[in-house]
RNA sequence: GGCCGCUUGCCGAAAUUGGUAGACGGAAGGCACUUAAAAUGCCUCGGGCUUUGCCCGUGCGGGUUCGAUUCCCGCAGCGGCCACCA
């Protein structure tokens, strides 16, 4: 038979075309079976998708086609993230409107993801911007407000004094706006919080519990919240003239048992005390200012020196009221961690030591290693740190860190100072209360008016939703809700006067947040259907990047809490699996001179000279720099598009390459190389199958328990049963490598079937293992197992087909193959029962001819055998 | 600076986490088919040697064990996250 090559373009549109009419994908949320709830991170909408999307949505498409045919009635959808600052740039660059630029973005991608053969339900789709969705968020801020999970408080933002906006952290690049170029300013700006620290401790505690979220990612969170148990201090005033009235300072430590080596307090300039010193003091208010303009730049953090100065304060040692430190302003502590104020232990904390060298203050060691000598132990340039044992600390010689922090704790909690208690135990977080306002347009409008008479007024739930007006300009810097002539004007909803609306919009993280909640009900009222997401949450696989570890993960943690506060779910984790996937990297291409001028892979092509790889411009000719491998980004231009890839290869290779060779969770560096291999494979399996077609379309289906056909039964059953394992651990590149190795040992038979040599055992033998080949490749590539089962006579959709079952008896081993060891070193091999006695694998292996001339008749000394796996004879 | 992870052929990787190291794929080389090319099929493919076979080999140095890619200690290189967090 003439065997044609499969033709991806003409096959992949017209399996999708049947899946859609049957609408194979839509989830009907009321079907009684168990349900099965995959997600991948929704994109931006930025115009093309990219190679990360394609590796993201695959993965998550052969876990819910996969559990799809193993009986799960499973809920696929797929939506957009599509507030935040690229429409506004292109709103400003372009002169679009936010909005229209999105949606034909979406309109795009939407493209684009189609012709991907993804099993979405597309039924569900909804875009954040859409003012269905931002309307519903609306009403959970008003909830959550009602709850007191949000509130509003002054803070220090990044400002740009060029774009009037605020900037995140991760926008300020060497104390300047990334966009604008200009020097940051620190402004205090009245802001909207989400109470995320009220779940501290709940956030951490629950960690524990995601036995199926990356270790790494647990342990990102931990750190990020940063639990520490410490002592709040206070510190008694010895000149309360010098220090302007103020009794006491308290101090938050982790090391009381320290408290012996310290010989500094210091504060922060935005401490109570030190502004009001600053008021009499130009000399601290100088410095004060300094601290407050150098205390944003990250990365001079790094190399910041350790300054302060002296307020003339004096405190006593709770301790020795004889004893007595001076009180520092100093650059390095944090207004918003702790109190606002330290004692120092030069001795004990690298960064006082510093400090305490550069003033000419006293390094008192008070912890040496546990075993050393107490007089030969100096602290010199580095700090002791570690756990140790108590030194020059009066009551607390000998004992260790842990038994002085207690005696420390216990002693101060007893004593009164002013009436109160002189410390008390406390926990201390991290993490901070979430800042959601942003000075923009493109984003959910925060539903609060301010009145003059009843300040801030929650929008009644009626007046939902606060639309984004439509009739913007984005001619000027800074928000364009500020400047409309008409939206901010409003009726106060309690005294009827002239009003101003808010014009901060929510953080697009707040977006992010809870869209997984409302895929389970897109078109419901409320924000969710109670009975419905409670039936679908949590989430069993989640799959995305892990840039996302932190933040986005966290967020929507705090906030399914706050919806359950709120009545709105009845459960706190809305993730039960997560997996992340790695990125798709590859390299950058520059041209020579001014080495920012990337140009694109489809424009260079290579060289090889003296073993030398070089790369050139495909129309200029001329010679490129090879950069970097980096995570494929439109700055670099080192993007491939993957309609290209899916344009000539078609949509399984593509999916099919994505999945083969690197561990899902590790970066792969792109190749065009690899997706030919893929691409081969796709035809061979075509057309081995089709070849073969005639004869096994007439053939029923039959395993082989015995004879010569028994090998292919085997090896077709006992891959469909590894492959189960890979899926269900998301180990892709196995499950790749296992059919490979099926394709292979399937080649003759079907190759003899095909050419009618093989007799009716051995052609049923085939079609059942080719039936189970077709099964297990659907999930991966959807279209050639469609279009291969079809050929092969299989009446029904592959999509709606249930995964084969594997047959117990062909899975079992009857003889095992062992090693044969002797002294650890592999001599021989030993086929025998499965079931074999101990003394029965000793004596078979002592007979095999190989053993016996190593022996050369030694007398073995031991013999291990473990059943099933290995021999090691010892002599 | 703190915490965490990784290191296996030319390359991506596998090894049932203490039991035959390198499955499977890519690249490369050879052969067959062909007028030729493509496509396809077959073979070789960690290093070395005195090549029926033997020795070495999982970043480096030690250790535990009958046996270590896997466990322990130390070192080096690469990467990630957090970063003046008291």
């Amino acid at each position: 038979m003439a065997s044609e090559r499969y033709n991806p373009r003409d096959a992949e549109p017209r399996w999708q075309k049947e899946w859609d009419a049957r609408k194979v994908f839509e989830t009907d949320t009321s079907d009684p079976r168990p349900k099965y709830y995959v997600l991948e991170m929704f994109p931006y909408p930025s115009g093309r998708i990219h190679m990360g999307h394609v590796r993201n949505y695959t993965m998550g498409d052969v876990v819910a086609r996969f559990k799809r045919a193993r009986g799960f009635n499973v809920m696929h959808p797929m939506g957009w993230d599509a507030f935040g600052m690229p429409a506004e740039n292109a709103a400003m660059e372009r002169g679009v409107h936010p909005g229209a630029w999105t949606y034909q973005n979406i309109e795009a991608m939407k493209a684009q993801l189609k012709i991907m053969g993804l099993s979405l339900d597309w039924s569900r789709e909804f875009a954040t911007c859409d003012v269905e969705y931002y309307q519903r968020q609306q009403h959970l801020f008003l909830d959550f407000l009602e709850k007191g999970l949000v509130y509003r408080k002054q803070s220090k933002v990044n400002w740009d004094p060029v774009d009037n906006t605020v900037l995140a952290n991760e926008q300020v690049i060497d104390g300047r706006g990334w966009r604008s170029g200009a020097l940051v300013e620190q402004r205090e700006l009245t802001q909207w919080f989400f109470r995320i620290t009220d779940f501290s401790q709940d956030l951490l505690d629950s960690l524990d519990d995601l036995n199926d979220w990356p270790e790494r990612v647990r342990l990102m969170q931990k750190n990020w919240i940063g639990r520490s148990e410490g002592l709040s201090l206070r510190w008694e005033v010895a000149n309360r003239d010098a220090a302007t009235g103020h009794k006491d300072i308290t101090v938050y430590t982790t090391r009381p048992d320290t408290l012996f080596g310290a010989s500094f307090l210091a504060i922060s300039a935005d401490h109570p005390l030190a502004r009001d010193i600053a008021a009499s003091s130009p000399e601290v208010d100088a410095f004060c200012e300094e601290c407050r303009r150098a205390g944003t730049s990250l990365a001079a953090l790094e190399t910041a020196e350790k300054k302060g100065i002296d307020t003339g304060v004096r405190v006593r040692h709770p301790f020795d009221p004889a004893w007595e430190l001076p009180v520092y302003v100093a650059n390095f502590v944090l207004m918003d961690y702790g109190t606002g104020a330290i004692f120092g232990c030069p001795s004990g904390d690298q960064r006082d030591l510093d400090f305490a060298r550069k003033y000419g203050l006293s390094v008192v060691p008070v912890v040496m290693p546990a075993g050393a000598d107490k007089d030969a132990f100096t602290v010199g340039d580095t700090a002791f740190t570690d756990d140790g044992v108590m030194i020059n600390s009066r009551f607390l010689d000998g004992l260790t860190t842990h038994a002085a922090f207690k005696e420390v704790a216990d002693r101060l909690e007893a004593t009164m100072l002013f009436g109160t208690p002189q410390a008390e135990r406390k926990v201390n977080f991290r993490l901070r209360d979430w800042g959601i306002s942003r000075q923009r347009y493109w984003g959910c409008p925060i539903p609060v008016i301010h009145c003059d008479d009843c300040g801030v007024v929650p929008v009644p739930k009626k007046d939902l939703p606060v639309k984004l007006p439509e009739d913007v300009t984005f001619d000027k810097p800074g928000n364009p809700l500020d400047r409309h002539p008409t939206w901010r004007h409003v009726a106060c909803p309690c005294c009827g006067k002239d009003a101003r609306r808010e014009t901060d919009t929510m953080d697009t993280f707040v977006d992010s947040s809870w869209y997984f909640a409302r895929f389970t009900a897109p078109k419901e009222d409320a924000p969710t259907d109670k009975a419905i997401v409670d039936r679908w949450l949590p989430v069993d696989q989640y799959i995305g990047g892990i840039e996302h570890a932190i933040l986005h993960l966290l967020y929507s943690r705090f906030f399914t809490r706050a919806m359950r506060e709120a009545g709105h779910v009845g459960l706190k984790e809305p993730f039960k699996g997560l997996f992340t996937q790695g990125m798709v990297v590859h390299e950058t291409y520059a041209r020579a001179e001014g080495q920012r001028d990337w140009v694109p892979p489809a424009e260079v092509r290579f060289e090889e000279t003296d073993g030398k790889r070089r790369a050139f411009h495909i129309t200029t000719g001329e010679e490129l720099v090879i950069g970097s491998i980096e995570k494929m980004s439109k700055s670099k231009k080192n993007v491939v598009d993957p309609d290209d890839i899916i344009g000539s290869y078609g949509a399984d290779t593509a999916r099919f390459f994505m999945l083969s060779d690197s561990p899902p969770d590790r970066d792969i560096i792109w190749s065009e190389a690899g997706v030919e291999g893929s691409f081969r494979f796709v035809q061979r399996v075509w057309r081995l199958i089709s070849e073969a077609a005639d004869a096994l379309k007439s053939a029923s289906s039959n395993p082989a328990k015995e004879g010569t056909a028994l090998s292919i039964s085997q090896a077709a059953h006992k891959t469909l049963k590894a492959v189960e394992g890979d899926f269900e651990k998301l180990a892709f590149n196995k499950a790749v490598a296992r059919v490979y190795e099926l394709v292979n040992t399937l080649a003759q038979p079907l190759t003899q079937v095909a050419e009618g040599k093989a007799d009716a055992t051995t052609v049923g033998a085939v079609k059942d293992a080719v039936m189970i080949l077709i099964g297990i490749i659907a999930p991966m590539m959807p279209h050639l197992a469609e279009e291969s089962a079809r050929l092969i006579g299989h009446d029904t959709l592959m999509a709606e087909t249930p995964w084969p079952v594997f047959d117990p008896e062909l899975v079992a081993e009857n003889e095992v193959t062992m090693p044969v060891q002797v002294n650890g070193k592999k001599r021989a091999e030993l086929t025998i029962a499965r079931d074999a006695d101990q003394t029965a694998v000793e004596e078979a292996a002592l007979a095999l001819e190989a053993v016996k001339s190593v022996l050369d008749g030694a007398k073995p000394k031991k013999i291990i055998v473990v059943p099933q796996r290995i021999v090691n004879v010892v002599i």
